[in-house]
DNA sequence: CATGATTACGACAACGTTGTCTATGGGTGT
DNA sequence: ACACCCATAGACAACGTTGTCGTAATCATG
């Protein structure tokens, strides 16, 4: 057909013509496949350099079955501090190895055409490999439509079926072992802590931690010491209102989430009661509010960039592999413990 | 080249076959063009439909030039609510329209390679089009990147240069003015205005909007009424403290964005003011700080999801045009006032 | 020095669409 | 009955890469 006029655009045919060798060495070179001369190899990266020269990459990925493109797939995407992280850091990666990253949104079940919709994205957007992020990476229907698809995935967080893919995960439980010792170490016997829903894997680990610490220092924690929460202001809110109405106060709170942990230090503030001077708060995830709150809380840092950068990691240097699912591997991220200005030795 | 063994995955041939015509038809069935018979419309258009028929992107792209990708440039996609948001509107209009969204990233100044990677990736990424949110939109290099890649482009509540490119917004200066005289209309006449960076376009309009408002009410805004901010809670806080410290105290605290507003809260739990009682506090843009913030925030919403959305669509309603660019269009949305808990009439 | 193995590279088809051009058939006007 | 036109549809090349396979040149081996 003819088409346009020459385009200006520089392909592989004009590096090969330069270079006085065939296309399919300059391929070769491109892709860093070996079977040609050092000197061969030189003098065409010189030339794709001089010239600027970008591969086409649908003309690639038509041939290849390759599509460099990783998605990411959200339940929820507004609204949410922790999107803009995973992106930051899945980007980086992609960045580093040559792929692009499209954001993908699994609608929430009460949407129409949720999973459904989800589905034929996936289908014709070709990733080479998607990660998931919670909620969606413990979802039957997406892990189903994604398995479906035949696409390598990586779940970030998992709750559930830690052998049906790789995953990348960071150790809440350990976490908020070392958050209530470090109260307990201030000097704090009377440790409350907010906890999160039900079905949030992650909040149950968490209280684990909890937990643990105190029978580690031979508590045993009270059960009224527990608070309901669910992972909203408000209920952080509330959850301390009860806390405080308790006959023996507690002089800590330990927020399953830095949300909760903002709704406490307006009960607090509510109740006249000073932070941290009459009462710490500590919260967890190190989300902006942590910081704009008053006064900054302290707080557990969750790597959340990192988790997705080696989510994507794992994928892109899976790629090579076969069998990509069945190797199911797992890498484990460091949190590290922030120290603001929320939490302070008791009173004596 | 003999490949693998049929993949199993259905072409445009495969439908061809069934439905007894050539694949251009089917072609022209799919990317509806005219030029075909109703009967054999629907024959095909069934045989899609059953035999779950999706177009292959790259080969598509490949012969047509077109990528079906849409770019959405931010500058730091970490940390920030309002990247979540321009996503979910973005990818709305992309999904209606068979599009799907890539995030691209342009490194802030102070990392290497900024500009400069970003305009690599550009150009290999072959958007059909692309989304700047600011502050890229008002960015020199950024604009010039995007030009001379030749890609169509959409702005998000630009600052500068107009006539530069389709763009859409929000009035910024309109929704200042009756957050102003809102509290006015409460019987507020001491309202201060916590004030955001100096080049910072929308802080400015908010500014704007403030002081018209009191000066419809024939009022002069008194200067050290108008107190420095940096929109971060901590600006908030110290403006506050300037504020609370004037001789006529301020019954009513506007800040020019939310953040700001959580800090002057804080400022006010801290001098023993309670808020609405004794000090009513507002905000701008709805964020989730707004809601989780203690009493939850008076604000105004910026329909920010709803602008990007938009963007997406004059940017996909454009590409059947030519001289895109230079169709200057600007499209505005609408605000709304949000009604908390942190605004009530001042103490008689 | 003949033989087989290895290295470096090229020719050519294939990936699955869309663009251009051409062919066919039925209706219309005279 | 004739030319003419429009609506419909197909043939075929082209998009810019990568996969497969072939081949010439080089090398080690007995």
């Amino acid at each position: 057909m003819q088409r346009d006029p020459p385009t200006g655009k520089i392909t592989i045919i004009d590096i090969a013509r330069a270079a006085g060798v065939s296309i399919k060495t300059v391929s070769r070179v491109i892709n860093q496949e070996e079977g040609v001369g050092d000197e061969t190899r030189a003098r065409v990266l010189e030339i794709v350099a001089t010239m600027g020269y970008r591969p086409n990459v649908s003309a690639r990925s038509l041939s290849s079955r390759r599509s460099y493109l990783i998605g990411v797939i959200f339940m929820r995407v507004g609204a949410y501090h922790y999107v803009g992280e995973v992106q930051v850091g899945a980007m980086r990666a992609c960045r580093r190895a040559g792929y692009h990253l499209v954001v993908e949104q699994v609608l929430p079940p009460e949407a129409v055409g949720g999973v459904q919709g989800f589905a034929e994205g996936l289908r014709d957007a070709r990733f080479d490999g998607v990660v998931l992020t919670p909620p969606t990476c413990d979802d039957p229907e997406v892990l189903a439509a994604v398995e479906t698809a035949g696409l390598p995935y990586v779940r970030i967080a998992p709750h559930r079926e830690f052998e049906r893919s790789p995953y990348v995960f960071m150790d809440d439980r350990k976490a908020a072992r070392e958050q209530t010792l470090r109260l307990w170490n201030m000097g704090h016997r009377r440790i409350a802590f907010i906890d999160g829903p039900a079905d949030h894997g992650s909040a149950a680990r968490r209280r684990q931690g909890y937990i643990e610490a105190l029978r580690d220092r031979g508590v045993e924690p009270r059960p009224e010491w527990i608070a309901k929460g669910e992972f909203l202001s408000l209920s952080g809110f509330d959850a301390t209102e009860r806390l405080l109405a308790l006959p023996e106060r507690p002089t800590a709170i330990f927020a399953a989430n830095d949300e909760m942990a903002v709704g406490a230090l307006a009960a607090a503030a509510k109740h006249g009661l000073s932070v941290p001077r009459d009462l710490s708060v500590v919260g967890f995830d190190d989300t902006p509010t942590a910081e704009a709150a008053w006064p900054r809380l302290t707080t557990v840092h969750q790597p959340t960039a990192e988790m997705a950068e080696a989510a994507v990691e794992m994928l892109i240097d899976g790629f090579g592999d076969e069998r990509f699912r069945a190797r199911v591997a797992a890498r484990q991220l460091d949190y590290s413990l922030v120290q603001r200005d929320s939490a302070a030795p008791p009173l004596a």
